[in-house]
RNA sequence: GGUCCAGUGGUGUAGUGGUUAACAUGCCUCCCUGUCACGGAGGAGAUCGCGGGUUCGAGUCCCGUCUGGACCGCCA
């Protein structure tokens, strides 16, 4: 037996028991004739004690070595309090160095000083550290608890392909050369939606898998190439049912990761109002600073930037109070103005109420009445800060969002420990897209409509909404779904509606447009984006802090160095060439 | 595709156009019997990401490039 106990559950029980632990070393402590080393494993840190007549053998071990060490338990003159093993000690009888180590890049403790990349270079060390092995852990325990969860209730894990169809829709696929059939490919799958439906078509009733996803688009803190959904689906619930059951579960996973009661039932947010209230479909409601619409206070104003607002149908013009907010400087002021831009719309105006009157440069445009009727809209309260943003509804309301989300964290307004859900309803089904001149599905062309015909569908489709949910926390999507359609007309009218032509429909979904004539149960569903979940569980700032091997902003492995070049075999193999520059 | 920020011993940072590039930590040697961020003495370790330019003189200014990060676009 290599070792009776591991480095993290040795305590006074145990006085003067004969142990054998394992583990590496991570910190030595020398004072010549007696020698302390803290030996870790995953489960904590035990400290060693060689005393004069073993200190000798060990002066040639270094940290990261692998010792075996037999001992015994023995109480401490001073107890550390910081350590769960901090009340014992073992006294060391013998030891054998079970590997050498050579001297490591980064320093594995928790406060590493090392930079991202280096830890993902060497990410096999940067695991070592305890807060990244509780990191790992955490993540596999909200795993479990929602596999508990979902299997107590009647859901059954059903594995999909990742190899699949390709269909052009949505997001950049990872496209896969087969090697069989020259010049054909199959598609990395972006999300198992079309397979968990036909589960349902199959009667499964309740699905669900932890599934890897793979999207070929631009990486984010919170956004990976690949990347773990737990996709779930049901049938013959409601809308209001199956988010219940979600809620359930998401209780369940507080309770087990974070020992946290969290209330239910959740907040429900229209788009509308989340947009309204929080610029953002996604709003962290942990803080105010909510956005209120003052287009009417301005109506008639010779103000320039607001022309162009009060002039359209859908303008609107928004409005932020900052409390105490007077103070702020011209550069701090600028620097919100600037996330405004960013964010797509055209300008900030920052008014200031002092000495009970609007200050700043637009104040000249407007009528005392507008003067009035502005701090009597928006309370104001001396010292104010008035931030205001105008552009069409949707531009205006997520620039300022973004100027909220600029104060939170520039005025530390949350707490990565407070944790507040939220569902976000009632989407638009289509969104317009400029670009090709025709609507998209906002969600998915799957979802089901809030409509109660095809024919109220065609004639407004821009008026529609969808059975389309999303459950948010802390500002982070981390889970979207809806209601499925599972009438075959309705699937063909959305098809249509988004501009597919009765050919695309039947090359990219032919198979998923025929299992619909076979008696489809009304289902729905939902996908966490289980990463996010747990970076936000876990209070980490980067999805990479709960993956153990992530890809960098720049797409790549800094282990493996994937991607990488392959050999023109290979490539003659999958009857590929590669096109020169 | 775009905007912004960063790149200096192993690691992380400082560095006002001017001597031998500073500090912390890690590492090596020696001393130390109660430390736990141990302490003390000494030592090694950097062509300042790369290329070009301005200048008497560039880690510092300019241009380009590469790498990394944050964000916008994108992510049905």
């Amino acid at each position: 037996m290599l070792k009776t106990h591991h480095c993290g559950e040795l305590n006074t029980s145990y006085l003067n028991q004969k142990i054998t632990l394992v583990g590496w070393v991570s910190k030595r402590r020398n004072f010549g004739s007696i020698v302390f080393i803290d030996l870790r494993d995953r489960e904590g840190i035990t400290q060693c004690v060689f005393d004069e007549s073993i200190s000798e053998q060990i002066k040639d071990v270094r940290n990261e070595y692998i010792l075996q060490i037999h001992g015994e338990v023995i109480l401490r003159k001073d107890a550390n309090p910081k350590l769960a093993t901090g009340e014992i000690e073992v006294k060391v009888s013998s030891f054998n160095v079970i590997n050498q180590a050579e001297l490591t890049p980064m320093i594995i403790q928790d406060e590493t000083d090392a930079l991202e990349d280096t830890r993902l270079k060497y990410r096999y060390l940067d695991l070592r550290r305890p807060e990244m092995q509780k990191k790992l852990i955490q993540r596999a325990k909200i795993v479990r608890t929602m596999r508990n969860y979902l299997d107590d209730n009647g859901f059954i894990d059903v594995e999909t392909p990742m190899l699949t169809k390709s269909t052009p829709e949505g997001s950049r696929e990872y496209l896969v050369p087969s090697r069989v059939h020259a010049g054909e490919f199959y598609a990395l799958a972006q999300s198992p939606q079309i397979f968990k439906q036909l589960l349902m078509i199959s009667g499964i009733e309740r699905y669900y898998q932890i599934a890897r996803c793979f999207r070929d688009e631009d990486l984010r803190a919170d956004r990976q190439l690949d990347f773990t959904q737990v996709d779930i689906e049901t049938s013959f619930l409601e809308e209001h049912e199956f988010q219940d059951l979600i809620e359930g579960m998401t209780k369940d996973v507080m309770k087990a990761v974070l020992n946290l009661e969290v209330k239910t039932p959740f907040l429900k947010l229209s788009y509308q109002d989340a947009m309204d209230q929080y610029g953002s479909d996604k709003p962290d409601n942990r803080f105010g600073l909510k956005l209120n619409e003052v287009k009417d206070v301005f109506v008639g104003t010779e103000f320039p930037v607001f022309q162009n607002a009060l002039s359209l149908k859908d303008g609107a013009i928004k409005a932020i109070v900052l409390n105490e907010g007077a103070h702020f400087t011209r550069k701090e002021v600028d620097a919100l103005s600037d996330v405004v831009k960013k964010n797509g719309a055209k300008a900030l105006v920052a008014l200031k109420y002092v000495n009970a009157q609007l200050e700043g440069s637009a104040v000249k445009f407007f009528s005392e009445a507008q003067c009035k009727a502005l701090i009597d809209q928006l309370d104001l309260k001396e010292n104010d800060l008035v931030l205001l943003t105008a552009d069409r509804w949707e531009r205006a309301a997520n620039a300022l969002g973004a100027v909220r989300l600029a104060l939170r964290d520039k005025l530390n307004l949350t707490s990565k420990a407070d944790f507040s859900y939220l569902w976000v309803v009632d989407f638009p089904l289509f969104e317009f897209d400029e670009e090709n001149n025709r609507y998209v599905a906002k969600h998915h062309p799957f979802t089901r409509p809030k409509v109660s015909s095809v024919k109220e569908l065609k004639a407004h489709p821009e008026l529609a909404k969808a059975h389309a949910y999303d459950l948010v926390l802390n500002g982070y999507e981390i889970a979207g779904g809806s209601m499925r359609i599972y009438d075959q007309a309705m699937q063909r009218t959305m098809f249509e509606l988004i501009g597919f032509t009765q050919e695309q429909i039947q090359e990219r979904f032919g198979f998923f447009v025929d299992a619909f004539k076979y008696g489809t149960p009304p289902h729905g569903g939902i996908a966490f984006g289980l990463d996010r979940f747990a970076m936000v569980l876990t209070q980490s700032d980067s999805l990479r802090d709960v993956i153990a091997f992530p890809k960098n902003a720049s797409a790549r492995c800094p282990l493996t160095e994937a991607p990488s070049p392959v050999e023109m075999k290979q490539l003659e193999e999958l009857h590929l060439l590669i096109a020169k520059e």
